[in-house]
DNA sequence: AATTCATGTATAGCTTGCTTTACAATTTTA
DNA sequence: TAAAATTGTAAAGCAAGCTATACATGAATT
């Protein structure tokens, strides 16, 4: 899975730990799920997109091992 | 969180079963969700809606606890 | 009434998301 | 160039998602 939090936030010039504390989530988060070490949890999914006031889909882009179809 | 997913199985007359084949976990872990014992991974909420072709956000519904705004 | 199908409960165990802390490296700014 | 701000790495530990298995209940069909 790759996101595109890093992208969005440079875009907006928000910092790792702006985000981090608009998402409650520690700056160490932030930085795991922007590196790809690990994927977000749905609820916080959920929070960072709407931060960037996007869909989930639209911020997270999922490989084909993810899908259904 | 709630979610539309025994709704929306229902409608189309699926079983947690094929439910849970289809999107490759186990009929406990529909069972789970369904239940609100627990939250959906991200990549699984993702194939979930992707089954039901709607998106995350029609199919998971947030509470305020899970907002930022 | 008996069988089958769909749903539910319970539990032990593994994996992974996330926290916390501490420190290092890089970039920015004065 | 020195200080400050931002980003990065590492590791131990807790919590939660998910598996696997086994058994129970209820509805539907015959």
């Amino acid at each position: 899975m790759q996101t595109k939090i890093a992208q969005y936030r440079k875009e907006r010039k928000i910092t790792q730990e702006e985000l981090a504390d608009a998402v409650n989530v520690t700056r160490q988060t932030i930085i795991s799920l922007e590196s790809g070490k690990y994927k977000a949890s749905l609820v916080l999914a959920h929070k960072i997109a709407q931060f960037f006031q996007v869909t989930i889909e639209e911020m997270f882009i999922f490989d084909k091992e993810e899908e259904n179809l």
